[in-house]
DNA sequence: TCCCGGTTTTAATCATGATTAAAATACGGA
DNA sequence: TCCGTATTTTAATCATGATTAAAACCGGGA
């Protein structure tokens, strides 16, 4: 019946919903949108690939709210780590830790949004206005560490971008091991911040 | 006729198969593997896609040529890196200076490996020998600077990760632009191995 | 000019996979 | 136990795109 529930109550239709789009994530991480079949995400489930479509719309839908997730989740960590404020290398260390913690913790896989193109135009628009809104925000938070003497002034752009790189290839080489998880939690915001100067 | 030349001799032939080969690396950066169709490749070249098949022995030898030049690409980097000598940092700082350029300049675009397990069986195993060892190459540079003293003591796998990731995720936002190729010349070396310490 | 190898296109073929409709199944409550 | 709704499957349909074979084209040398 695909119900757009607006209420969060969690019922077992929304449940398996939230489990298909892990698994997809997981499959479009694995081989790209095109590259799975609908078949693909569904044995993740035990079903079969014509029951995705009581839960989703369709493979473009699935996508998109793949996107749509991965959008929030990173919007949420940002958010998060504005809010415990800090200078503004203190919020970029928090906001990575917390990305990373989402790649490789329990919210399980997070699509990483690298086949904007085969998006639906309509939903290209979107998932490309939360991205860029979503950079523009970092970017402000590195200048705000710029501004404070936290960080060395530079290119906010390309830095910026080389942040969101190291975070979003994460899906491509980690695994679920959770071992590996450490590393990268014990690694990365700590990698990636001290760069920035100090 | 698809002649395995090994020689290096310029024919028209060679020079189309190569501009073939970077066709197919921007359309597999921007759509993925299985989202690219032949005959986005072949518009490129303002050819149909059966066209195609005259230079090369289909889409699955696309991707492996693209993906095994991507591995070249990047392991000259290293090796010239390696060549200059100096410090582990110093030559971090080269490796990252040459495949940054590498990815921006005129070597035309440079397909990221971010499709594996779409290759053939064998081409898999070749083709991910080849990354590793890449990988662990790159850690050895690293683990060198720590011993020099040039680098601070780290996990070197997941350093290494990150700043791979970084860089092979330039192509996903990276198109052509030559003054923001400058921009991320100037960034991208300075930036990640700063963060290695000193 | 005519011929020939090298190059490209046209016109099939063929498999895959998304999507849909109808039928089957499961399961909680009356 | 029986019913009705929720869930899933089965069995089409349909479009796309890889691949191939045969025909057409094109430029240079005899």
């Amino acid at each position: 019946m695909v119900t757009n529930s607006t209420k969060s109550a969690t019922s077992a239709f929304d449940d398996k919903r939230e489990q298909l789009l892990r698994a997809a994530a997981r499959c479009f991480n694995e081989k790209g949108y095109s590259g799975t079949s609908l078949k693909d995400v569904s044995a993740h489930l035990g079903l079969t690939d014509a029951a995705i479509y009581y839960y989703i719309d369709g493979k473009q839908q699935l996508v998109y709210e793949c996107y749509r997730r991965a959008a929030d989740i990173g919007r949420a960590a940002l958010d998060d780590a504005i809010a415990t404020g800090g200078s503004g290398l203190d919020i970029a260390f928090d906001y990575v830790r917390r990305h990373v913690d989402a790649h490789c913790g329990s919210a399980g896989p997070i699509a990483i949004m690298s086949e904007i193109p085969s998006l639906r135009d309509a939903d290209r628009e979107h998932i490309l206005a939360l991205s860029r809104e979503h950079s523009a925000r970092f970017e402000q938070v590195l200048e705000q560490g710029i501004e404070d003497g936290s960080i060395l002034p530079c290119d906010v752009r390309m830095t910026g971008n080389a942040i969101m790189g190291a975070i979003n290839w994460i899906p491509k080489w980690f695994h679920g091991d959770d071992a590996v998880a450490q590393r990268v939690a014990a690694t990365f915001p700590d990698y990636l911040t001290r760069g920035l100067g100090a």
